[in-house]
DNA sequence: AGTGGCACAATTGTCCGACAGTCCTATTAT
DNA sequence: ATAATAGGACTGTCGGACAATTGTGCCACT
């Protein structure tokens, strides 16, 4: 079951640099907004070619441990985003076909979760934003594209307001696989956009007045939903 | 809210070089299995230099679309393991400092759905699983990190007995997140050795009996126990 | 003293060429 | 046919180089 030796990863330089690197930076020896030394100093310090380094500091602002801002120069050690992280679990879901029942129980688990947990540790700000949200998807609901983007905020925003980043963070992957099985529904089930607006303005009002159980009942409905369509759309096709 | 504009990109060459090569393996021109061509051919077909190759592929490495067999010289396209994208997002979620009531919040939503569908669509493979990790704990009682290890192979288990994929990336960087508070826990809650003993029984028969919902219904006990025993630790050390 | 501007140093992005070590392959020897 | 081997191909690493851009310190001017 369980190997008994580890296959000996052999070390290129550029992996022990980058690895070495990442254990200050995971060790809050650098700390983030914390300058990282010239490629040429790296250089010198570990005794390898600058080509070399590169290479390494290259792994770690993929990884989103170093970034520089607009027009700036010198890498800096930074806290990965979410953005960056997301979009990489995404696209790997995606590389491993997801179906959409996979993405849509793990919304099902996820989703009303957060709806709850926003429920209670909301603040003002996140109501602004969750409102920001609904109204987006209001005002462009014609423009498909720009409505699906709208919903796809309107769950950021309520993962953000649980307050939770874990829940925060598994959740964006999701939302960028919804996007195009969205885009494909939303068009094909004429009432889909008055349900989610309807859902959408459940929720929120839910999550204002911090009625936790309505909240996550509201946000399962909403999800179930999301099901019913894919289905109709199913036998609309075939 | 949205800015109108987007940050101007200045694209160095070894992203777009990155960007053409993501671009086709996302595509599915390049399929997991084919090798890449050579670092050389890429250089010329390209039109730039080695080293600029290299640091692109370098990326598409680090993020698992590339990756080359044990003893391997040649790069194949490869699909991202769940275990290297989830170790980035938990390295990302320590670095943000999430906090044990974050990470159990997470558990609590996605470790019941995980059980549920467990319990819907195991196969014996994934008993056998289950069952291995259990007696892993069983064994390994006495020898904590080792007993923390195969707590997390259980919930890996159950997650990959859920047949969903989605879920199971999703959860597996909570794995990595519950191993160093479960560590500190489990030494300091004298009990604990023996409930989690019992729930995972629980657990795994419920899912051998395809029972869904008490699935569900042990795993939640089981994850509030955790809650329960980390509280206990902050009292006694209070 | 404060501010603006400018020259210079530092740094990054990219290129070239090179070489040792390792893996693959096809040819040769048994 | 099989085993050994020699070449070729490829990667990992190195050194050096140069243009473009950013950071910095100094100087003049108000």
């Amino acid at each position: 079951m369980i190997d008994l030796f580890q296959p000996l990863d052999d070390h290129p330089a550029y992996r022990q640099v980058a690895n070495a690197i990442e254990f200050k930076i995971v060790g809050r020896t650098l700390r983030a907004g914390d300058p990282l030394p010239s490629e040429s100093d790296l250089a010198r310090q570990f005794g390898v070619n600058r080509s070399t380094v590169r290479e390494a500091i290259r792994e770690l602002e993929i990884q989103g441990l170093l970034g520089r801002a607009r027009g700036e120069k010198r890498l800096r050690v930074t806290r990965p985003q979410s953005k960056r992280i997301s979009s990489g679990v995404s696209r790997a879901l995606a590389l491993h076909d997801v179906t959409f029942l996979e993405l849509w129980e793990a919304m099902m688990a996820l989703e009303p979760a957060a709806a709850e947990h926003a429920a209670t540790r909301r603040t003002s700000a996140h109501l602004i934003l969750l409102n920001a949200a609904r109204e987006q998807f209001i005002q462009d609901s014609e423009n498909t594209p720009a409505a699906v983007q709208a919903v796809v905020n309107f769950f950021k925003a309520v993962a953000e307001a649980s307050g939770n980043q874990v829940i925060a963070l598994s959740q964006a992957p999701l939302n960028a696989l919804l996007a195009p099985a969205l885009l494909e529904l939303i068009d094909q089930v004429p009432q889909a956009r008055a349900r989610i607006q309807i859902a959408q303005q459940r929720i929120v009002s839910a999550i204002k007045l911090k009625k936790i159980q309505l909240a996550r009942t509201w946000m399962e409905k909403h999800i179930r939903d999301f099901k019913r369509g894919h289905e109709l759309v199913l036998q609309g096709n075939s």
